[in-house]
DNA sequence: ACTTTTCTTGTAAGCGCTTACATTTTCGGA
DNA sequence: TCCGAAAATGTAAGCGCTTACAAGAAAAGT
């Protein structure tokens, strides 16, 4: 004998009130009186009642569900804003629905067209890049869309992030400074990844504005491994440039451990620098000169912009945080 | 003027069908004749028809999503199987709810309840230790749940994990093996945590069965930080161990970089062990040698569990994959 | 050709909740 | 004490989908 999961009409009878009523004082307590409220409440408790979600989902057409997009769980660049951003959406009573894309854009858009078909109340996304139809997709299925992890006041899709360019634009100066001439540039593929594309822009035009040679630049896979490959691959040139920038910590630790591997001591031989200032970052000997990134408070700010929009807000203002440089060691200075 | 959302009605009327026709293309295609699903399918696409969620909740009675409560997702520990665990349960038109519970209990009730609320099909969470009236909650919800990270046959819940208490016996007697007899454990707090419960009792049987002095257990907060300091504390003595064995990767390189700080070095001064091998482990100098776990089939492994329990499995088989001593360079053999 | 069986498709009754609107109760003021 | 406004509660109509059952069409026997 199955013991029924109880409903709104369980309790409402038990506590000798309509369902409408139940409902109020689960939705809007203030609407019921309070001796009524406790009664209803009781009820609740001693029912063990607790709302079926498809049911409400259905009536109020919102699902208080936040989903969320993102490249890759496995290494730590998303988790801890991803963290923040849960926080953020569990305090205002939201849940997250999470799906990864492994940086394929196709993929990215399934798994957003699942999301969305599960009845999701906003979405997160990470870079303005990706086919039009998905905006348009996500347009007349009226599901309101953050972008996080870049900013661009300009785009259709408001943003919580940080401005890539001028971030880079601050690692580039640095490294022009301690005197290094002769660079080259670790990135993920920037064909579909605007905020590499963005980051590069900032670089050349140091480099154009110093009257400094362009750095070299090298597309890798986002992991260690492939970080430490594309090191070698540069390192085992005549010419060895005398800084490494890589456009993400991952990539650096790899070649960082590359380096160890060969034999090229780092900073000394050969400077590396990071962007996103993750864990990693410390860990690694020498420890990364990176940018650091406010991975909490975007996770935060995206996660209040998001909830305000699913509200009704419609457009919302996008928000551009601060980063800065994080001087550790593995940047050197040239005499 | 908004843009309706197109509901199955408006498919139905579009491909001159009834409403029933048009969920059985959706749902159970072989049901329906070639000829009239190639008309519904038409208009589905033509009308860009995705169905309403909560309707669909409400009337078949699931969700199709799986609810995950992991501790933490800013340290990589549970970052990698959970990646597993979401692509596999993608892979079978299933969605994955997050939350974490800091690895607080009474958040982590809460964190259950709320997405057991959302309509979760199924619940994965991390370890049994929790109180008993989480389990009731469940049972009387008739959520199926299962366990992950731990493995115990006895247990009411059924898990897919590993044996934590044979993990550490393996690790625990290589270290004696490697001729340390003073040894100390930096573990996070074991009264709530039935993992590294168990990972002790292991340690415990190899030391006593060795007739060796047990090591001094210190316990201290999952983070670098928190390994970092209880490590500094162990080795504010007189009498330092030669071996400290972490029950945790992360607190392991905490260790280490305290040991680096403290001008000790590793492992010639003292030997440091980890447990779990995360990308982490591989990063640090010296390499930590550690208790490699099979994260990524966990995560699968638990997510095809689930889905079948999800689809009325009542009684699914525990699963207990397979463990082993990763070696690098941080435990050193003493002469 | 006609009946029986087997497929397809349609009809309509919910699923459990929210909420507009109707009704009843409460309460202050004359 | 009575009246009207305001507050509290109830009534009932959906929300958009699934699915048991009914009905009609096609296939298979006889």
């Amino acid at each position: 004998m199955v013991r029924q999961i109880p409903k709104l009409e369980d309790v409402a009878a038990k506590a000798g009130v309509s369902t409408a009523t139940v409902s109020r004082c689960l939705n809007q307590p203030e609407k019921v009186v309070a001796d009524t409220r406790e009664r209803v409440m009781k009820a609740v408790t001693e029912l063990g009642y607790s709302p079926n979600f498809g049911a409400r989902a259905l009536a109020s057409r919102q699902t208080r569900t936040i989903a969320a997009v993102i490249p890759t769980m496995e290494n730590a660049i998303f988790a801890q804003g991803l963290q923040a951003f849960q926080e953020e959406l569990s305090k205002e009573g939201f849940t997250l629905l999470v799906a990864t894309s492994g940086y394929d854009l196709g993929a990215e858009e399934s798994q957003i067209r699942s999301l969305v078909a599960r009845g999701a109340d906003g979405l997160l996304l990470i870079g303005h890049d990706r086919e039009p139809g998905v905006y348009e997709f996500l347009r007349t299925q009226g599901v309101p869309v953050l972008v996080a992890w870049a900013y661009d006041p300009k785009a259709q899709t408001p943003s919580v992030g940080f401005d890539n360019e001028q971030a880079m634009v601050d690692m580039a100066r640095l490294v022009v400074q301690n005197g290094h001439r002769k660079t080259a540039v670790l990135t993920v593929d920037a064909a579909i990844d605007d905020r590499a594309r963005h980051r590069i822009v900032g670089l050349k035009k140091v480099f154009k504005e110093a009257g400094v040679k362009e750095p070299e630049i090298l597309e890798c896979t986002l992991s260690i491994t492939g970080g430490a490959n594309s090191f070698a691959k540069l390192m085992d040139t005549e010419d060895r440039p005398s800084a490494v920038m890589c456009l993400n910590d991952v990539i650096a630790v790899g070649a960082i451990m590359q380096a160890r591997e060969m034999g090229i001591s780092v900073p000394e031989q050969v400077s590396i620098t990071g962007f996103a200032d993750i864990e990693l970052a410390k860990v690694i000997d020498p420890a990364l000169t990176t940018v650091h990134l406010p991975h909490s408070e975007m996770g935060r700010q995206a996660a209040k912009t998001l909830i305000d929009m699913a509200r009704g807000n419609q457009s919302p203002e996008s928000i551009c945080l601060p980063t800065f440089i994080q001087e550790r060691g593995s940047l050197k200075r040239l005499n």
